[in-house]
DNA sequence: TTTTTGATATCGCATCCCGATATTATAAAG
DNA sequence: CTTTATAATATCGGGATGCGATATCAAAAA
């Protein structure tokens, strides 16, 4: 199947994936490349940063920098409004799926 | 609420709405901006068309030309190739309404 | 003939995706 | 104490994409 297509297709599940992470609890950048491939998404680095850094300078997500063995993570939390944003996404993602299941 | 990301997040949503009616049966362009509308989804002929265009392109969709009082339409339905696709976004959309259910 | 209407097509700019590559910082190896 | 490895994050180039605005096209209505 043509990867090209599909990659487009779930980019949006992607992202509502990390809002959803992101309300749950904290996560860093390649945390989330990892969990993602647990849901069989395959996402670059190249992919994934821009794309926390869009979220975050749009409002989605707010960074808070922490000290892990002397290591400096970016820990990605939710903002309200990402909260927001989220929310519209449940709705609507299960506005879909009513439709399109049985 | 941004719009700009909103509709990113929600542009696989769109296709694959577009997909589940093509298999239903065969639409045309205007129709399904109507559609989609009635599913929140605001889209112009701009965005519609090229994307239609790009899906049969790939495979997923295929056009057959009606004559409706004197007037040719488009219309577009499934190929294989598209329902599989489909099969894969059901499969994708499930898991991620679980996931962020409640 | 002119205007309107319905449907489809295209243009241009800004944005975005993403593989490849680079950067930064610490730890481990030699 | 250099060198290498590793983990996390950042950036670059270019090709694709989204989308408002605008155009085309054909038939019906005025």
């Amino acid at each position: 199947m043509q990867e090209q297509i599909i990659r487009k297709l779930f980019l949006g599940f992607i992202k509502i994936h990390i809002l959803h992470h992101a309300k749950k609890e904290p996560f860093f950048g390649s945390w989330m490349i990892e969990e993602l491939q647990g849901h069989g998404y395959d996402m670059s680095p190249g992919t994934l940063y821009p794309i926390l850094h869009k979220m975050e300078s749009k409002g989605l997500l707010e960074i808070e920098e922490k000290n892990v063995e002397g290591k400096i993570r970016k820990y990605y939390k939710i903002t309200n409004q990402g909260i927001e944003v989220l929310e519209e996404a449940k709705r609507k993602a299960f506005e879909l799926f009513k439709e399109i299941k049985d």
